[in-house]
DNA sequence: TTCATTCATCGCAAAAGTACGATAAAGGTG
DNA sequence: CACCTTTATCGTACTTTTGCGATGAATGAA
């Protein structure tokens, strides 16, 4: 890959392959069920409840962090991670909306 | 990645993230958009509506394909790529009650 | 202070993804 | 038939993702 052609590409479809991306790993999915299963949560209790180490638990949180779908508060040792409901509601209407347009036409 | 720990999850994450993979590059997004543009389409016309060679679209078609997206049906030195408006409606629905799942509960 | 707990980050290794040119396959045209 | 067009696939290179252990940073407990 002698370099990645994303930003060939219009900001909208790049955005939508971000979140796409972002959501892309069976973990992240889980996690985001999770956060939705709980009102506080903190790193610990995810982990436990994943299949996979600590720091790699860390990392996928870092990912959905990065993307925005998710809200993160240091409070010492611990950290706190919940849902960012406005961003997850914002991603849903952007799904939403690209899929109607797909199905706008038929062909075949 | 001493392995890829995907098989660890459930079914249902696992479906799910495939399909957001299928959907994590611009380059895919962009086709998607294109069929839905035009009622038959070659690969050839959306090779040059995209900023990647020939065999590169090739490739993210096949990605496509594998996830059920589109249909293509190969008609002697040229291929008809359509969308599959059965499954992609599906899809839809599968990522609406997804985000309707994650809006359910607020925290922090 | 010393130790334990909790989580992020670093460093590494392996796997998957992305991209391209070259080539093959399959049919149409002259 | 020889040639051209169109698309898939192969081989290769480079990048990104994924995963883990080790380490570091920060706080609370003894």
């Amino acid at each position: 890959m002698p370099a990645a052609r994303k930003e060939a590409f219009n900001p909208q479809e790049q955005q939508l392959a971000a979140l796409a991306r972002a959501l892309s790993h069976p973990a992240r999915i889980a996690i985001l069920r999770e956060l939705a299963q709980r009102n506080t949560c903190i790193c610990g209790e995810i982990v436990s409840a994943l299949p996979l180490s600590q720091s790699t638990v860390s990392q996928h949180l870092h990912v959905l962090l990065e993307a925005g779908l998710i809200q993160g508060t240091v409070d010492g040792p611990r950290s706190c991670y919940c849902l960012n409901a406005s961003v997850i509601k914002a991603v849903g209407k952007a799904f939403d909306h690209f899929f109607k347009t797909l199905s706008r036409l038929e062909c075949c």
